[in-house]
DNA sequence: CTGAAAGCGCTTACAG
DNA sequence: CTGAAAGCGCTTACAG
């Protein structure tokens, strides 16, 4: 294994100026400078992380805590980790990936053990006996989603409020006097996911201020029940004029089947929003307007507040990511009654 | 930070001692055990991770390498990362994840740094760059899965051609001379994905051995793919009796639901096989008989086989998991014509 | 059965 | 701008 000494003698300095060279904590001429490099390339060295992590008090690498519970398969879930270990890189961290059994035990442990510089909390519930160990821990900490307390704790989120409102806007600033949101499956807004409540409630409360005839429902993962339950909706008294999904992509694609096979036409008899998906949807026949849930930004950011807080230190704060309306053209004005 | 030299202090005894009777790698006596063991709970004393690191040169990390390809969200993905996980905490592991643009580049870095005692590769591909890369590092690996060349490596995975052998034979000894093997997309056969193609071609050649008429279709992530396909096949001249599915669960929910719509009587019209589902299909309307893939059975053989790496060695080799068959109701004797 | 000590490979004050 | 050295908190021969 070559070491922080080989690399000294090769390139002629002491094992001191290797390490500042290569940290940048200190000036260095630039021709000993390249001279370090030089060596660092031929023997093609890498620091020890252990001795990294033991001298130096970091270990550049974040705990990932998401509990990938086997019954909810959100892919959603994957596209979140995945862009954490993606932001984490780009500051030369690493993620240690904790999940449902290590909850509160990982954390703890690897937290005292020292193993990590921070921690980043995913699929936050309401009520999250993560968000409270967090706040007792000491450690960078920044959570992506907002629990219902938010008392000393850095938080992250997409304004899945402002999602609501801006969906709720869009179909009443077009005319339409009847809507409803399809949301996620009941177990969803059960197990105290906290995203899911905040759009709908907040979607709601919109459409009464506006006076809006509003309503929601939760549609399971079976097609059957997205079959079922827009069925019923067509064929209520006062169909809606305009739908919002806040539902997963198998979900929204199977109602847009049947809204086909039963000749409805998008936007011209029914106008849709796709709300906070993290899938395309310009893809769909028809394509969705949609106002997108964007991993990357949000867990870039949560990164971002990690690392800032590892450096110095951050006020404890929830920020909301402001959403954006992409228009596909699946909104069109209530025609003429 | 409370260290090793607190707990010594506190039981009156060596920092050595302390060390030992944690690790157990010598005898102790038992009042010495039990005072250190003591003081450790005292002082909720936890061994600093980069010390034990550097010198023990035992990181107690694995490095777990999936792609996680936005494209591609197979919820089967995140069960084998939770899988791993879990199976590693058995053995006082973590896992770190290395995602795709980290996973030539990543192994490499935690390699010669030293971050990881072994490596567990998933969702390997035929040709799949990082059994490559493995085979050079000279670090404890084992591949979740069987690319075309084996050759240094060790491989676990379920015994795909075995599955697809045992579905066939099911159909067959029921009587089913017309068969039909529903795939994944076809997406998924042209990237290379190993098993697939094994399922499907050993489905084939085992049909062909007993005369069977058999044919694949790949089905794309749209339900009205399968709903097409299904249909297709039912209006065919001599439509299959035995379909098996080796797609997801909402392929095959679709698949279930269109029979019903028809009328087809499973298993009275069709008899089911579910292939290495990842997912329980005794839920399913019917329920389906199934050959599971068990996820948490082949990551703890493949962590076990990284252990076995890091403590001794192990002999190149592909070890093949036998399938177990099901029975939930869903494959019947062909009715006499 | 136990202890004193070397050493793991770095980082970072401390000097110059 | 650079070097010699202390020290990070463990594990593990080496002694007894």
């Amino acid at each position: 294994m070559t070491t922080i000494h080989d690399v000294a003698r090769v390139a002629g300095v002491s094992i001191s100026t290797v390490s500042y060279a290569l940290s940048g904590k200190r000036s260095i001429t630039e021709s000993t400078r390249r001279r370090v490099e030089a060596a660092v390339r031929e023997l093609d060295y890498r620091p020890n992380a252990g001795a990294r992590m033991l001298a130096g008090r970091r270990t550049y690498i974040f705990a990932v805590t998401e509990p990938l519970r086997a019954d909810t398969y959100e892919p959603a879930h994957m596209a979140f980790v995945l862009a954490t270990a993606t932001a984490a890189r780009t500051y030369d961290y690493d993620v240690l990936l904790l999940t449902q059994d290590e909850a509160t035990g990982g954390l703890s442990r690897v937290t005292s053990s020292r193993l990590v510089d921070g921690i980043i909390v995913l699929d936050v519930l309401r009520e999250d006996e993560r968000a409270d160990l967090v706040r007792s821990l000491d450690i960078p900490s920044v959570l992506i989603g907002v629990p219902d307390d938010t008392a000393g704790l850095v938080c992250v989120d997409l304004d899945f409020e402002a999602v609501g409102r801006m969906a709720l806007d869009r179909l009443a600033d077009a005319g339409h006097r009847t809507v409803t949101l399809l949301g996620q499956p009941q177990a969803v807004y059960d197990r105290g996911s906290n995203f899911p409540p905040r759009l709908r409630d907040a979607f709601l409360a919109r459409a009464a201020e506006r006076g809006i005839d509003a309503a929601f429902h939760a549609v399971e993962r079976e097609p059957s029940d997205m079959r079922a339950r827009l069925a019923t909706l067509l064929d209520a008294d006062t169909p809606p004029t305009g739908v919002v999904f806040h539902c997963e992509e198998q979900q929204q694609t199977t109602a847009l089947e049947l809204l086909a096979e039963r000749g409805v036409a998008v936007p011209g008899e029914m106008s849709i929003v796709s709300a906070a998906p993290t899938f395309p949807t310009s893809g769909f026949r028809p394509p969705l307007d949609r106002i997108p849930l964007v991993p990357a930004y949000t867990c870039g950011r949560a990164v971002e507040l990690a690392i800032n807080q590892i450096a110095g230190s951050v006020e404890p704060r929830v920020e909301l990511v402001p959403p954006t309306y992409e228009d596909h053209g699946s909104v069109a004005p209530l025609p003429a009654a």
